[in-house]
DNA sequence: CTCCCCACTTGCTGCAAGTCAACCCGAGAA
DNA sequence: TTCTCGGGTTGACTTGCAGCAAGTGGGGAG
């Protein structure tokens, strides 16, 4: 079953997304079950809160939503892969943060007041995502004490990872920053070497480091040439973590 | 009643606090009834909350707890100014967080796991806290829905507001991240002037925002010398928020 | 296949910000 | 009072990063 929708009208540029509403389709949605807002959800609930979402497919470059927009919904990325930014009054774009499959995002808006999206939300690449009505889980949440302490466990968790962010951004030369994102990607916490992909574009995660593309070409390059690193398209081999974090000091 | 206690030995340098048991003493702490994550509480459930915590004297400079510290607390600031930093493997050391008096900090661990400490919290002059236990909290947060909800409204703003600081952070100018900084330190968000007190010594704002203290102190005389602002000491008088705003771009 | 397009790279130049050092000045101690 | 100390400012110099512009190369459309 498929139709289309405009998300919001009260916006220049209305987001048109296709809509296949999920109460009879719940294929690929077993990713849901191992994210902590729903682990916890018994069957029921959770048959419940599906039947009330949405679910959208969205085009390379197709705009969610705008920063600002009234925030009925939060989300749930099935598959492909989205970016968080907003934009300054000089309209210059800054990425704040990448979604990959499995995750939640505006899921703040679950408690929010004023309910409104902080940022804007685009699909960097065709994306399937589970849009969730914010006033259906929050009455599950109503329900049972358990599930609250879920949405607690899972708010922490982001709050802890996004202060370490803001660590990252307090140091203060590019290469040093970019480094620092790198060893952040590696799985296991620097102690062996691997290959990364980087979850944005070069020229995104120029700007989530707070860095021209230019800078971040020149300083990749820079590493390669030291043999620290070995570059591949969007994915990145470290061989030797540890000495990639003396060299930053 | 006031006696000396170790808060934790394992590690060096134990931090010694003068301790003040709370059952027979909770003047002083009207402000607590007004922060969002007691103002649902009962009068009875408060009172256990206060009867279970201890407040705590700090003096200048003095370290509250160490990055990596097991938490088993969080705190509620009743006097005086802390500051929240991280040091880096060469020692440098990254402001990112101030707290005034009626704030909480390190809430964030009732229900992070694993619970230990994100970063390092140091007085930075004589300050009143109250140290409340994690484990306290959380069983109080099982008796009551009511009190979950409180509990994330509180979360979903820190993450807002936690988002938000990382934006400034992509701004790639130091001025122009100073100028955000002075903006968001406006009580009525831009739209009218006035006179807003630095949270933190020059030279820790300066760590807050990415760049050197020198480079602090030449933005701020050159803004003087435009005549945006007036500074004297730590208080910084902005007559005209938009004209700043625009000098931004 | 060819062409174009877009993401990225590279070279060059200039400016913003870091570094090092000297100096200032107010607070507190002697 | 004078001395010292610490936070802050200023100056001279250096450097890292940005800005612009031209070049490269892979992928998709036709």
């Amino acid at each position: 079953m498929v139709a289309t929708q405009t998300v919001d009208t009260r916006y220049s540029k209305p987001v048109l997304v296709a809509v296949n509403t999920l109460a009879d389709d719940e294929n690929g949605l077993q990713p849901l079950r191992n994210h902590a807002l729903f682990k916890s959800l018994s069957n029921a609930d959770l048959q419940s809160l599906i039947a009330q979402s949405r679910r959208l497919r969205l085009g390379h470059h197709q705009l969610l939503y705008r920063q600002d927009m009234p925030a009925h919904h939060f989300f749930f990325v099935i598959s492909g892969r989205l970016r968080l930014y907003r934009l300054d009054s000089s309209g210059v774009d800054r990425t704040l943060d990448s979604i990959a499959p499995g995750d939640c995002f505006a899921e703040v808006m679950i408690y929010a007041d004023p309910a409104r999206y902080a940022c804007y939300a685009e699909a960097l690449k065709s994306s399937e995502i589970l849009m969730i009505p914010v006033k259906a889980y929050q009455e599950l949440l109503d329900t049972n004490p358990e599930y609250a302490h879920a949405a607690l466990r899972h708010y922490a968790m982001r709050a802890v990872s996004r202060f370490h962010d803001l660590e990252v951004m307090t140091v203060q030369n590019a290469r040093d920053r970019l480094i620092r994102y790198l060893i952040d990607l590696l799985p296991n916490g620097a102690t062996e070497g691997g290959e990364v992909e980087l979850p944005l574009p070069k020229c995104l995660v120029a700007s989530r480091l707070a860095m021209q593309p230019e800078t971040f070409s020149r300083i990749l390059a820079d590493l390669k040439s030291n043999g620290l690193v070995r570059v591949n398209r969007s994915k990145v081999f470290i061989s030797d973590p540890k000495r990639l974090i003396e060299i930053s000091q």
